[in-house]
DNA sequence: CGAGAGTGTCTTGATATCGAGATACTTCAG
DNA sequence: CTGAAGTATCTCGATATCAAGACACTCTCG
């Protein structure tokens, strides 16, 4: 079985074959990997007319659980976005009735944001659709497979653990 | 070991344990370590003076070998971006010296873009240098387990595998 | 209690990208 | 040879993002 990164091996080896590819095998896997989940991700949002920025949001809000409410800050923590782009994220989901923003009783300086019943009843579709897309992806492997590949990512993504 | 992505899981567990989470355990961080990789590329890159989708065009014309010549509709292909961004951004290869344009002399529609003298050394330098970064993110793996990831990731990325 | 440091959010300006359309040239059928 | 369809590249307008700074409020410590 050969993939798109096989020809790009080939291709250096023959240019570079003084240096050691072995990086490029696993880490270009990866980010390749990354971009085709992006585009299969946005396929099943957009079924359920959400993109793949809002999901972002909504998702975080729909983990925090009842009552479904982050401050503007914690979901930049979340979504690893600037303060800029969630003021204007929040307010285009706020536009489009999936959250709402009032002010926070405790601190005059914050904001808190609230997923509304149809923001959840958005981000839950979308979710199930989301890993249906993705476990279709996933039959490639054998079930003991998906364990050893999970595990393995968490060998290099601990290291970036970040004490939040 | 404990990485970002089981804090994500538990949260989802939490509000959907009557989903199947498999997916998301492999493909989640799939795409956050594709996202810290881009980090740590960019850092790498930055110390020889390149950014990210410079070493994306000047790495394809690299590949090609000698002379170095690529077409920008080729240069699509290998990038992945469109053809307004490839304009973009060979107009501004070009205007650092690292890249040259001329008319194709076989078929007047075309132009051929060619990697300068200066514009090898930088991607040579620059190639080197995230090698050597991404190699140190590698080590957390034996060598046995780094070739597993790799044919595991093959196996996932095999049905993207595009007949070009 | 008051000043200064810290924090949370929003605003502004610049930028890279995308998508669609325009332009110029090539290829092929008849 | 000619017209139509195809191909290669560039231009243009819209947009989401980032970075930096503004602003309002809170906290801490003397």
């Amino acid at each position: 079985m050969r993939d798109e990164v096989d020809s790009l091996l080939e291709a250096w080896g023959r240019e570079r074959g003084d240096l050691d590819l072995a990086p490029v095998a696993v880490f270009s896997r990866v980010s390749r990997l990354a971009r085709h989940l992006e585009l299969a991700r946005r396929d099943a949002f957009a079924e359920h007319g959400i993109e793949q920025w809002e999901f972002d949001v909504l998702a975080a809000l729909r983990r925090a659980g009842t009552p479904y409410e982050l401050s503007p800050g914690r979901l930049l923590k979340e979504t690893l976005v600037t303060s800029g782009t969630m003021t204007n994220r929040v307010d285009r989901l706020s536009a489009r009735g999936l959250v709402e923003r009032y002010p926070d009783p405790d601190d005059r300086r914050g904001v808190i944001v609230r997923l509304t019943a149809e923001g959840k009843a958005a981000v839950d579709g979308a979710f199930a659709a989301l890993l249906d897309a993705e476990r279709a992806l996933l039959e490639a492997l054998p079930e003991r497979e998906r364990k050893k590949l999970a595990s393995l990512l968490r060998q290099l993504l601990a290291p970036f653990a970040d004490p939040a």
